[in-house]
DNA sequence: GGCATTGCGTTACAGTGGGTTACAAACGCG
DNA sequence: CGCGTTTGTAACCCACTGTAACGCAATGCC
């Protein structure tokens, strides 16, 4: 089962939070409405948002400010994730245009606009968001699937696709963890070690070898389908896969 | 050594061209321009390009369908991921950017626009692609077929006219790789040592004839067919076939 | 044609890197 | 303390890839 993208609102006209709601979650998204900048911070501790429409002019603090405090934040390692946003206003001066896809902004739709543009802007927005690594906040329990298989983060459990569900011991964890914070990126072992341990790795260093090995054993599936930690030669190591969020495992 | 973007740009008005090359370049950027169509595709087979500023109304076909033709086949140099799409148009309407974002553009731009806006969203538009991994695309899965031959480019495995497929090495793979993304054209040594390794190849340096070699093995097939791989004397090598994309193999 | 030169195909070999296993040290827990 | 679990080290083996060497084919020169 697919859970759907969840996009929070940010404007202090109710109508236009009614409007939206309406639309999107009429269009398959779930949508969460906020009035301002605090709610805005409110409803990122409790939901999952997936993509941010962001009003420039809200009662508390400018939509660019809040832009920008966003993406200050997702720059930390264990921070947010790194929320895409949509910036919306009345104002239509092309500096300010400027200025907003400059803070940081993914996108720019000036009011009124057709509902049905933001839909298409939001879904291209969200197209080439969706590989992104999931760096979720480590209070939320949440899920992380990739294909088939399903990491509950609370219970240090891995449930593969037919449904066994086995613990994961604690370095076993961690290292699969950062793998899925990083997906399809090639991380060395260096930086493997590095993450895993807070310790550089010394010359000869093969303990995330045999950490990786024994990962994959774990991740082996009847099927012959390749690994799914790929090796690069050389390199170091990728998971390829696409990461999916959910509250419940499968 | 950092490289700059490549950024291309696709527009039948040459003063466009010329003041957006100057423009690009002057902000750090490397900048190509093709006149339509024909040019653009030629260009892509040449340059390493990070974003396409494309117009829409072009002589010998539209951008529109130039922009679905690119999201089709993104068979460019080495699994080049889709690459992003900035649309630019005389026409202001709002079908027309619904389309053309619905149509798979990143992103859409009216004329007559403000160069400093452009930039800032090819900047907008890059920083989000950077954050894509950039070397696989896990989702599509595809099938280079050619010859009778088919290359499954996520598992890496070559199958034979009969149907028996066999696993490829990493260079291998990327070798015919690099032969199935430039087909019918002569690419010398240090073309294709650049390509596969990166790096520049040494006098007398023979390795990839070796790897050739090891790849015509695999490529042999057992009835005498001439060799799919073929010598240009002094040049260098080639792969005469046509190739055609699929999503599954035979 | 005869011969030298050059370019290429192929094989053998060795260096490197990674997978895996075994074992021992470290850890955790009652 | 005793036991099971976890984790790092070492060892062995195999896959991959570049280098070198040999031989053949094509080319050029006389």
């Amino acid at each position: 089962m697919e859970t759907s993208d969840c996009i929070l609102i940010v404007d202090d006209d109710p109508e236009i939070r009614r409007l939206l709601v309406d639309y999107l979650q009429r269009n398959g998204f779930t949508a969460v409405a906020a009035r301002d900048g605090r709610e805005m911070w409110h409803a990122l501790d409790r939901h999952v948002v997936d993509l941010i429409v962001l009003d420039l002019m809200l009662p508390d603090s400018d939509g660019l400010t809040l832009c920008r405090d966003l993406r200050a934040r997702s720059s930390l390692p264990m921070g947010q994730p790194n929320i895409p946003v949509l910036m919306l206003t009345a104002r239509g001066e092309e500096a300010d245009r400027i200025v907003g896809i400059e803070m940081g902004a993914d996108d720019y739709l000036v009011k009124p606009f057709n509902p049905r543009e933001l839909l298409a802007r939001i879904k291209s927005i969200l197209r080439r968001t969706r590989a992104l690594p999931p760096n979720l906040r480590p209070e939320t329990a949440r899920c992380l699937c990739f294909a088939g298989w399903c990491l509950d983060t609370a219970a240090r459990l891995l449930t593969a696709p037919d449904g066994v569900a086995t613990p994961l011991s604690g370095g076993e964890y961690r290292l699969l963890r950062i793998l899925l914070d990083h997906p399809n990126r090639v991380l060395n072992r260096d930086q493997l070690t590095e993450m895993i341990h807070g310790r550089e790795a010394e010359a000869y260093d093969r303990a995330i070898d045999v950490q990786i090995s024994r990962l994959r054993q774990r991740l082996r599936d009847d099927s012959r389908e390749p690994e799914l930690i790929k090796t690069v030669r050389g390199e170091g190591y990728v998971l390829a896969a696409s990461i999916e969020t959910r509250n419940s495992c499968v």
